[in-house]
DNA sequence: CATGAATGAGATTTCATTCAT
DNA sequence: AATGAATGAAATCTCATTCAT
């Protein structure tokens, strides 16, 4: 991707975005998305060479995004479980002010959009999630299990606790929160 | 006369399915299914008025197969725990055998293929989850929350949980699954 | 054309004259004329052998008995004014009660469907027109004109009095007819 | 960027009138138009969005042009017969050189394509038609008879003598047209 | 004979991409 | 750089015809 415009690439990420929760990954075409980002067709190609190159620029945007807000304010220096539920609160709240973000990942595990370039950077920028367990397990406040499987637990009930915030309409208030928190801690804690 | 087929919309499914994991929900043609199915593309018209039609009618069906499995051998007569971790390993060895109706599940949701009316009768089938929860909570075994919440917790981590061992390649070993049941149900015990 | 059962013909013959009026020439196939005409889409193929076929036998039907009905009562002994009009009332009942078949006639016209043969077979059967006008001529009581160009008149006349008629609901009152009547004569009357 | 090209339009009518008349309205394909059109299929939706737009929109464009011609040069100072026959040879060279057109009106009458609204507007433009009848019956020139009647007669014989005239190859000679247009006369005149 | 499911060629339409302006 | 008309390959869908029952 060149650098012409930056805004102009944002506008064609957010009007991608909001696209993609509408009409589902399999349901955008480059058409749509410049009409929704307020320019051409051919600019399009003008700031990306091809569909494919767009999705998986804006898959990797997400991901960056997304690893960057997580960890915003953490300081290991605090103790562990301050810090867990700082971190699990950023991951909370960045899904939930992105939801758009978070159906297009998920759309995006199973296309063949995505490069498997593109697919092993995204894993390389978990590295800072495992290395928050790993310390868990070391102050033997989490369960001696397999980080994936930590992860997996972490991730699974947070995607689907955005979800269903979202669609039902369910406001998280400060108690839902807490509550969700706890059942989260629960099963990971040892 | 030729007589319609069953077997034939079965065959349809399966090779919808797999197209759906092998090249993503955008990735699958008509010619696709008709090819892997083993008929001619007019024929798939024959069973489905449209690629929209057929779609919508695979979500339905795999929906039903899968609350279907969920419960068989469940005996409400046994305790409480005994008979949840029957029907938490249905849903796991379910979804792990017939990884591919997960995929095309996931997504669907974001696609402009579902229709609502699909959507709703989807949803109208997972009364019997809500009440195995409730039971749980009236026998005080579960946290006195939502119910939404503890499905949330309940689905999420398991879809996380197969997508990771199918990608993975883990072996789920009888320990690694106790493990992850226990952690489901520290998650959601009272 | 087979001779299976002549009630089917009929029957198909009817619908397919009934689809040409609200569909169109362009707009009918084999499986709405089967689904009219109460038969399965194969039976078709059994009184005829393809669409072409069909298409062709219903128009020599139609002009045929078209002509039958024209002459019907025709008294070659009485004043030709009267025997005139006799025919000429015999063609705008036939064509007002048949109004299906006009149409039918009108569209084949500029038709790929209509061979070159079953063309030549259609105008060799305008022969008894052709006399009746001659005969006008030869009494002194028609147009020295071209036979063509009278019968063009009378036909062009009377196929618009007819879609007039049916589309615009007028009721066709003996006044009306008589009214017509005097006109086309005025036109050809020498 | 390109221009839109407004004589695109054209050559698109042209191309299908063109196809009408040798293959029939149930004939032509979007593929036979675009390529006597010499441009790519998909060109044509930059245009139309659908095989039914298109011929709607020529239809209309085919009425418009015929009632524009029909009164080319009609002065209404002159006497009444004279501007008359003036309208009535304009309509018959209109039809003559323009024959495709007359041939495509006729198919699409009874075509699903052309919808309600198109048939309406294109029935809106009689009104000069009628209004030069009407003032004829003022000048008690025409029989005092239904406007609707005296366009059937005027319509009908015309249409009619341009097929005859297209197919039989005969050649309109000035007497023959007088001959014509006197057996009109005679039929509208009181 | 009758049936209607099955076929596949061909029609309509879409859409990523290119290109002239 | 920006535009959007033009392209044509590929997708969806239709339909005359065949064929197994």
């Amino acid at each position: 991707m060149k650098r012409k415009d930056d805004r102009k690439v944002g506008q064609i990420f957010q009007a991608a975005l909001k696209l993609v929760v509408s009409k589902g990954l399999s349901g955008i075409t480059m058409g749509d998305i410049s009409k929704a980002a307020g320019i051409a067709t051919g600019t399009l190609y003008v700031y990306f060479k091809s569909k494919d190159e767009l999705i998986n620029a804006l898959f990797a945007a997400c991901r960056e995004n997304s690893v960057a807000h997580s960890f915003k304010g953490y300081d290991p220096a605090q103790p562990y479980k301050v810090g867990f539920k700082h971190v699990w609160l950023n991951i909370l709240r960045y899904r939930l002010h992105n939801f758009e973000e978070a159906v297009f990942m998920e759309q995006c595990y199973h296309s063949p959009f995505i490069t498997p370039e593109t697919r092993e950077k995204a894993s390389r920028l978990a590295a800072p999630y495992n290395e928050l367990l790993e310390r868990g397990k070391k102050e033997q406040l989490l369960k001696p299990v397999d980080t994936g499987l930590l992860i997996t637990f972490l991730v699974g009930s947070m995607n689907e606790l955005v979800k269903q915030t979202h669609y039902h309409g369910t406001t998280l208030t400060r108690t839902r929160i807490n509550t969700t928190f706890d059942m989260c801690w629960d099963a990971l804690k040892s």
